[in-house]
DNA sequence: AAGAGAACGTA
DNA sequence: CGTACGTTCTCTTA
C-alpha cells in the first residue's frame, strides 16, 4: 500500500488577502472548494483598505513607460501598456494587500467640465494608435481577475475616485489612490494616500500630506488653489502667466485660498500680482474645473468593491494571446493564489490520494466501501488505444474523500473482474474519465462496458476553451485548478528503477494513475462550475458526452475496404506518376524532383524563364492555380505535365495511405477527434476519412474501395442539402431567403432568378454558378475582391453582384454584420446550441489579424450550428437504431453526411429512419432537407 | 529527429 | 483579400 500524507486540517479560518466578510462568495467559488473545506464566517481583524485606480491614467503611464516596439505580439497587437499595468497591479496587490479594490474609468461622453469650458482637454496630443485596443484588453483582464470596474456618465474617473474615497473615509477605511493625474492630490489626507507613478510605472511615490507640503509648499487641501494659479497643460488649462509653483505657494501660504486671494488681489505686488489681476477669470475657471465631484452616482457601495473569483482559464487564454511570459503569469497567480493555497484540503498545489491495491478477492469490497455512495468517482486508465480498439494495462479509481485504488486488469481474478465490470457498467454510479473515448474502446475490448459518465474534462475544457489545442490532464490542472499534477514515474524513471529494484518498479506508475484519477475528479468539479457560468452544461451532458459512445462504436465498427481493388488502383496511379515523371524529365532535358517546389521554381522560372506567379515566402508559388495560369502563358507543356503529376501522385498516396490502415478484419477504423475543431465539428485521423476525393472522376474511383461488409447488403449515405445556407436563412430571419427554400426549386437557380429578376427557367449556368459562389462565399466572409478572383470578373462587377444580392436579401447582410459586432462586444460567438467560440483578435490593432477574426466570427455560428445539428442527428439515429433493435449501423460522419451499413431486411426502414431523424434534429424556419442514397460501395451510394 | 512551409483533399 | 480540418512531401535546422 502506498500511503500519502494525511490531509492538512482545513478548520482554521481562511486568510484572504482580498475580500472577506463582505465578499460575496459566488456559488461557483464555493463549489470549487472541496466539501470538507469550511470557510470561516468571521471577518478577519485589521483595517479595511480600499485601493482605487485611475484606469486610463495608469494605462497611459504604462504605455509611455515601456517601449511599444518591444511589446508587440506576432500578430501585431501592442501589449506594452497591458504588461506595465498588470505588472503594476500585481505589485500593488502584493505590497498593499487591499481588502477592497476598484478601477475607475473615464467615459467617452462629454463631462460637466466641457460645459464649463469647451476647450477642456482640447489640443491634447493625439492618442497613440496602439493605445485604445490595449485599454479594452486591460478592461477584459480586470473582468477575468474579478476586479470591479466603475465609471459614471458625465464624470471623469477622478470624480468617481473622489466620491468613493470620501465614502470609504466615512467608513474609516484606509484609501489608496493609484493615479497619474495630479488632480488627485487634493484628496490626500492622513487616511488617504495617492500613489503617483514616476519614471517607471511600478515605482509609485506615496503622496502623503507631508510629502505634498514638502514638494509643493502647500498642504493637500490647498493643492487645488495652487493648480488653479499655475494651470494644467495636459488639460489645456493655462494658469497665470508669470506665476509658477513657487510664487503660487508663497501667495497661498500668505493669504490662503484662491477666494482669499481674489478678495485681496490689490495687495499682490509686482508683475506677478498684475498678471494675476489680469487673469482672474482663468484662475476662477481653473478652480471650478479642477474641483472633484464627490457625489457621483457610482452604482456600487464601497463595501461591494471586492474581488470576485478570478477566471484562471480565461486569464491563461488571454495571456497566451498576448504572448506574455510565464513569469508575469506566475506572479499574477501567486498573488491571486495566496487565498486559495491555504484553504485547500490537501494543503498544497498538488494532488494527494490514499492509495490501496486491493488484494485478490477484495476489489468488490473496496468499491462497495468507497465508491458506491453515489458521489462521482474519478477514473484513470493506462494502456493503448486507437483504430477502434485498445488494451488496458492499469485502472485507478479515486473518490472525493481521497481514497483511491489501483487494479491491474490483466491479473484480475474472475470475481474481482466481475465486480469491477458491474461497477463500471452501473449508470447510477457517476464517473469522470479524461479523454474517455480511447479508454472506453480499450474497456470494450476487455469486455467491460462503461456507463454513468458524467464528465470528461477534455470535452468540458473544449467547450470552455474551444480554441485550445492542448487538453492533457497536466495542462488542464494548471489552467483550471492552478494546481500541478506531477508525474512521478516520468521524471528519471531510470533512476527510480535503479533505486527501488525490480520488485517495486510499478509503484510510481500506480500512484501516478491514482493521482490522475483524482485530478480528473477535481477537474470535473471545477469545470462543471465553469460550464454552468457559460451555460454549456447541457451541451456537455446531452450532446458531447453521449456522443462519445456513438463515436466509439463507429470507430470500433469501421468500414469495409476492398483490398484487391485498392491494390489495383495503387498500381494504376503509380504507373501514371512514372509516366509523368519521365515525360517531364524529357521536356526539361534533365532529371529533377517534381515533388520539390524548390526545384520546380528553379526549372520553371530560372531555366525556362516562364512568367512569375504569386509571391510566397520561399519564392513563387507553383500551386495548381498558378500552374493552370502558366499553361495559358506558354506553349511549353510542362505545366500540364506537372498538374497531371500532382493529381496522380496525390491519388496514389491517398490509396497507399488507405491500404496501410486496413485492419486484420478487412475494415478501416478511423479515429474521430471531438475536441480539435474550434467550431464544434468533428475531425477524423488515421486515416482521415473526411477528405476522401469526390470531385474528380479519378478521385471518385477511390470511393468504390469503401464497400459494404459481410452480413450487410448496402451502404446508405444521407446528407443535408445546403445546411449552412439554411442555417443562415434561419438565423438571419431573411424572409426572402426562407421563402426561396420553401419553393423546393433548385436553390441556387431560385436565388439567381430573384437577384437578376428573371424567371427560374431563364437562369443560365453562368448566372447560377455566380450565385452559387456568392451563396457559399457568404458564410466564409468572402469579399468582393475574393469573389471577383474566383469568378474571373472585376472587383467592381463582383461588388455589383453583391449589391444586387443584398438588395434582395438585405437581412442576411444585417445578420452577418450583427454577428461580428456582437462578438466584438462580448468576446465570443455562439451557435444555436450555445457553443461558444472566443475571438480576442476582434479588437486587435493588426488589421489583417482583426479581419481574419471577423471572418471567423461570422462563420463560426453557421459552421458550428451545422455541427451541433448533425451531432444531435447522430444521437437520434443511434438511439433509434438501438431502440428499434436494428442490426444496421452507423459507420462514418463527414460533416453533413452520415454513412450507414444496412441489412437487406432493414434497408427501407433505415432509409426512412435516417432521413426522418436527420431532418428532425432541429426545428428551423426552413425545412432541413436530407437526401439519401443506396449502393454497395460509397461511390454508388452517393446520389 | 523535429518543425516549418507548401500543397491539396474534404465539408 | 474565403471558413474548418489532416496528410504528405521536401527542406532546413539541430
Amino acid at each position: 500500500m502506498v500511503s500519502a500524507p494525511a490531509e492538512e486540517s482545513a478548520a482554521k479560518s481562511p486568510h484572504c488577502i482580498l475580500g472577506f466578510g463582505g465578499v460575496e462568495q459566488t456559488a461557483e467559488a464555493q463549489a470549487q472548494h472541496s466539501p470538507s473545506d469550511t470557510r470561516g464566517d468571521s471577518p478577519p481583524a485589521g483595517p479595511q483598505r480600499l485601493l482605487l485606480l485611475d484606469g486610463h491614467s495608469m494605462v497611459f503611464r504604462a504605455f509611455f513607460a515601456l517601449p511599444v516596439e518591444k511589446f508587440t505580439t506576432s500578430t501585431g497587437q501592442s501589449t506594452n501598456a497591458i504588461y506595465g499595468f498588470t505588472s503594476m497591479l500585481i505589485k500593488l496587490l502584493r505590497e498593499e494587500e487591499p481588502t477592497h479594490i476598484a478601477v475607475a474609468w473615464d467615459r467617452s461622453e462629454p463631462t460637466f467640465r466641457h460645459e464649463v469650458y469647451e476647450e477642456y482637454k482640447a489640443g491634447r496630443s493625439e492618442t497613440p494608435p496602439e493605445l485604445p485596443s490595449q485599454v479594452d484588453l486591460v478592461q477584459e483582464l480586470l473582468g477575468l481577475l474579478g476586479v470591479p470596474s466603475v465609471s459614471a456618465p458625465g464624470f471623469e474617473a477622478d470624480d468617481v475616485i473622489a466620491t468613493l474615497a470620501l465614502r470609504a473615509g466615512e467608513r474609516s477605511m484606509e484609501v489608496l489612490i493609484a493615479s497619474g493625474d495630479r488632480d488627485a492630490f487634493q484628496l490626500v489626507t492622513d487616511e488617504c494616500t495617492v500613489l503617483y507613478p514616476g519614471r517607471s510605472i511600478s515605482e509609485l511615490t506615496r503622496m502623503t500630506p507631508e510629502r505634498i507640503t514638502e514638494k509643493y509648499g502647500v498642504p493637500p487641501e490647498r493643492y487645488r488653489d495652487l493648480a488653479a494659479l499655475v494651470g494644467e497643460k495636459a488639460d489645456n488649462l493655462p494658469g497665470v502667466p508669470g506665476v509658477g509653483p513657487k510664487t503660487a505657494a508663497k501667495w497661498i501660504t500668505k493669504y490662503g485660498s484662491v477666494d482669499d486671494l481674489v478678495a485681496r488681489a490689490d495687495e499682490l505686488s509686482g508683475k506677478a500680482g498684475q498678471s494675476f489681476r489680469d487673469h482672474l477669470d482663468e484662475v476662477l475657471r481653473n478652480q471650478r474645473l479642477n474641483i472633484l465631484a464627490t457625489d457621483v452616482e457610482v452604482g456600487r457601495g464601497v463595501g461591494e468593491l471586492t474581488m470576485a473569483e478570478a477566471d484562471h482559464a480565461g486569464i491563461n487564454d488571454l495571456f497566451d494571446n498576448l504572448e506574455f511570459a510565464t513569469t508575469l503569469r506566475d506572479r499574477l497567480f501567486s498573488v491571486l493564489g495566496e487565498e486559495r493555497v491555504e484553504d485547500r484540503t490537501d494543503g498544497e498545489d498538488g494532488f494527494r490520494v490514499e492509495l490501496s491495491v486491493p488484494a485478490t478477492g477484495e476489489l468488490g469490497r473496496w468499491l462497495e466501501e468507497h465508491a458506491a455512495g453515489g458521489d462521482r468517482a474519478g477514473v484513470a486508465v493506462s494502456g493503448t488505444w486507437g483504430h477502434g480498439t485498445g488494451e488496458i494495462t492499469g485502472l485507478a479509481i479515486a473518490t472525493a474523500g481521497g481514497a483511491a485504488c489501483y487494479v491491474d486488469p490483466t491479473r484480475l481474478d474472475p470475481d474481482d473482474d466481475a465486480a469491477l465490470a458491474r461497477w463500471l457498467a452501473d449508470p447510477a454510479l457517476p464517473k469522470a474519465l479524461h479523454e474517455s473515448k480511447g479508454p472506453a474502446l480499450a474497456m470494450a475490448a476487455h469486455g467491460w462496458r462503461l456507463e454513468g459518465l458524467t464528465s470528461d474534462p477534455a470535452l468540458a475544457a473544449y467547450l470552455v476553451q474551444p480554441g485550445q489545442r492542448k487538453l492533457d490532464l497536466v495542462d488542464l490542472c494548471r489552467r483550471f485548478l492552478n494546481r500541478e499534477l506531477e508525474e512521478k514515474s516520468a521524471e528519471g524513471d531510470q533512476l527510480a528503477l535503479d533505486i527501488t529494484g525490480a520488485g517495486d518498479d510499478g509503484a510510481a506508475e500506480r500512484e501516478d494513475l491514482a493521482l490522475r484519477a483524482r485530478a480528473t475528479l477535481d477537474l470535473a468539479a471545477g469545470l462543471d462550475t465553469d460550464l454552468e457560468r457559460r451555460g454549456a452544461v447541457r451541451l456537455l451532458r446531452e450532446l458531447e458526452l453521449p456522443l462519445v459512445r456513438v463515436l466509439a462504436e463507429m470507430e470500433r465498427t469501421g468500414i469495409a475496404a476492398d483490398r484487391d481493388y485498392l491494390d489495383g488502383l495503387e498500381a494504376e496511379f503509380a504507373a501514371e506518376v512514372r509516366k509523368a515523371v519521365e515525360w517531364a524529365h524529357q521536356v526539361v532535358g534533365r532529371e529533377f524532383n517534381l515533388g520539390s517546389p524548390k526545384q520546380l521554381q528553379q526549372v520553371l522560372f530560372t531555366e525556362l524563364r516562364l512568367p512569375k506567379t504569386k509571391k510566397i515566402k520561399t519564392g513563387y508559388t507553383t500551386d495548381a492555380d498558378a500552374l493552370e495560369w502558366l499553361a495559358t502563358q506558354t506553349d511549353n507543356e510542362l505545366p500540364h505535365i506537372l498538374l497531371r503529376h500532382r493529381d496522380q501522385t496525390r491519388l496514389r498516396t491517398t490509396v497507399e495511405g488507405l491500404i496501410k490502415t486496413v485492419a486484420d478484419d478487412g475494415r478501416i477504423h478511423t479515429t474521430y477527434n471531438q475536441t480539435v475543431a474550434a467550431t464544434g465539428r468533428l475531425s477524423s485521423t488515421e486515416p482521415n476519412l473526411q477528405n476522401i476525393p469526390v470531385r474528380t472522376d479519378a478521385g471518385r474511383r477511390i470511393r468504390r474501395a469503401f464497400v459494404v461488409g459481410e452480413g450487410f447488403q448496402d451502404l446508405v449515405t444521407a446528407d443535408y442539402s445546403q445546411i449552412e445556407l439554411r442555417i443562415m436563412a434561419h438565423l438571419s430571419g431573411d424572409e426572402a431567403l426562407i421563402e426561396a427554400f420553401q419553393t423546393g426549386h433548385d436553390f441556387h437557380a431560385e436565388i439567381a432568378s430573384r437577384v437578376f429578376d428573371i424567371g427560374v427557367e431563364g437562369v443560365d449556368s453562368e448566372a447560377r454558378a455566380r450565385i452559387k459562389a456568392m451563396n457559399y462565399g457568404l458564410a466564409y466572409g468572402l469579399s468582393a475582391f475574393g469573389l471577383s478572383g474566383q469568378l474571373g470578373i472585376t472587383p467592381d462587377e463582383a461588388r455589383g453582384l453583391m449589391d444586387d444580392y443584398f438588395a434582395q436579401f438585405g437581412r442576411v447582410r444585417d445578420y452577418l454584420n450583427e454577428v461580428v459586432e456582437r462578438a466584438r462586444r462580448e468576446g465570443y460567438t455562439e451557435t444555436m446550441l450555445g457553443r461558444r467560440r472566443y475571438l480576442p483578435d476582434l479588437t486587435s490593432d493588426n488589421r489583417q489579424r482583426r479581419e481574419m477574426a471577423e471572418r471567423m466570427a461570422l462563420n463560426a455560428p453557421i459552421q458550428g450550428s451545422a455541427a451541433d445539428i448533425i451531432k444531435v442527428a447522430m444521437l437520434d439515429v443511434h438511439a433509434a437504431l438501438r431502440d428499434g433493435g436494428f442490426t444496421s449501423r452507423m459507420l462514418l460522419q463527414v460533416h453533413d453526411e452520415l454513412v450507414l451499413e444496412v441489412t437487406g431486411a432493414e434497408l427501407d426502414a433505415v432509409r426512412a429512419l435516417v432521413a426522418e431523424r436527420m431532418a428532425g434534429a432541429y426545428d428551423l424556419r426552413v425545412p432541413l432537407a436530407v437526401s439519401v442514397g443506396v449502393g454497395t460501395n460509397w461511390h454508388d451510394a452517393a446520389h
